[in-house]
DNA sequence: TAAAACTGTCATAAAACTGTCATACTATAT
DNA sequence: ATATAGTATGACAGTTTTATGACAGTTTTA
């Protein structure tokens, strides 16, 4: 899944020159000329994170930036700001309405692709496609692998799918229809009951290598991964 | 076959500089001391990259940019600008022209041609790269050759290219849409399942030297280039 | 300019994966 | 211990995805 990445940037030429730098490494670029229209394109759907040109026509960027960071859902979305050299003061300012990096003008789109992927990677790994390793089993996205102490262990999409999502979410239980949602998505007018399924060949393919405990049932609440097991009730 | 990388300089001293650096990197350098020169070389032969200053007498160094990437032939070539500390302005007017990359002056030889290597890399990598060995199987993109223990393997050009960017990028997932792009060009309208056609070709070509398990299915997603194969499920 | 090599597309075969169901199994409460 | 609700499992038929062979049109080579 690519991360949306919105633009707010009313010289055209930038907005069009970052936009395809974005593109190319990989981001899924939103353009917006202005704030009405990121507001716009906000309601639409969540940005992953916002680059913001400091001066906007209409509203500055830094009450733009405070109207985000104040408001509900779009709090937690990463904001970069971009300002020109001479504005430099006003980063402190930037700093403090809520921004979490910036780039003074002119700056590479290598350094800014850097930047984006820096703050993604700490703020929501699974965007941008990071290995996930948990209890000796590696999970790797761009390559599509798992392995197990350098055994590859092969799956099918679903069980791929699947373990992924419990592998971003260790240690939670999910209801069967959560992770319906989830993995299958929202489109899913699937019988509970066919994750039973799925888990039960995701746990065939782990067991391969032993892992298959690493998938856990919770009686009545759904399945959980998790490395820490659960002793036995004795009578 | 050294990479010809066209210098566009009015200062002789820094012209020669820049020339003697790369000749020394392993390029070779072709100079123009202003844009009627530069365009009288480029005719004579496209140069893989060109060095631009920004400053320059009669034209511009947006404008000769802008002229490069609109004409047909020049436009793919990437241009590197060399701009003065107190320009810096121009610099995302120069990217939004069409720039790859930009330095300030002053800059290091040595930064330069760690620019160049990281635009040609992305762009013509047959021109800098060194021959590729990955499980027995060496692709030498200077020879145009692809050998297993001194059996030369051959193949259409399309499987080369295919090959080429596999062995580029081993172990990576790739969509058949991505590889139309990287391997095909932009331009493709070409069908998705074409990939599936020229993959079994490239299978056919390996297969003859035992390296048809190098490409790899990836169910629902793609193909990759992988010595590591996986476990068949046993039931 | 003819021959050889290469391309992209298609139809069809083969393989892998899905979801569902019936049945067997387990934990829990009474 | 027994009943009951929740899970696990194996089989299976239907789908989706991939592999393959053939072919006609192009491009390259000799």
């Amino acid at each position: 899944m690519r991360a949306n990445i919105l633009i707010v940037e009313d010289e055209e030429a930038i907005l069009e020159l970052i936009a395809i730098n974005l593109h190319q490494s990989g981001f899924n670029p939103l353009r917006a000329i202005n704030a009405e229209f990121a507001d716009k394109l906000i309601q639409e759907a969540l940005p992953d994170l916002i680059i913001l040109d400091w001066m906007l026509p209409g509203m500055s960027g830094i009450e733009f930036t405070k109207r985000l960071k104040s408001n509900g859902p779009t709090k937690k979305i990463p904001i970069i700001m971009l300002t020109a050299k001479s504005e430099e003061d006003n980063i402190i300012k930037g700093f403090a309405s809520g921004a979490d990096d910036y780039l003074t003008k002119p700056f590479s789109p290598r350094e800014l692709v850097a930047r984006i992927k820096a703050i993604l990677r700490r703020k929501a790994p699974e965007l941008i496609d990071e290995p996930i390793k948990i209890n000796g089993l590696h999970l790797d996205p761009s390559t599509h692998q798992i392995k197990s102490n350098h055994n590859l262990i092969r799956m099918g999409p679903t069980e791929f799918k699947l373990l992924y999502f419990f592998m971003k979410n260790p240690d939670r239980v999910f209801s069967r229809n959560h992770i319906l949602d989830k993995v299958w998505g929202n489109k899913s007018d699937i019988d509970d009951r066919t994750v039973d399924v799925h888990i039960k060949r995701l746990r065939d393919s782990l067991s391969a290598q032993g892992h298959q405990k690493l998938i856990q049932t919770v009686r009545g609440m759904g399945y959980k991964f998790s490395e820490e097991l659960e002793n036995k009730l004795s009578k």
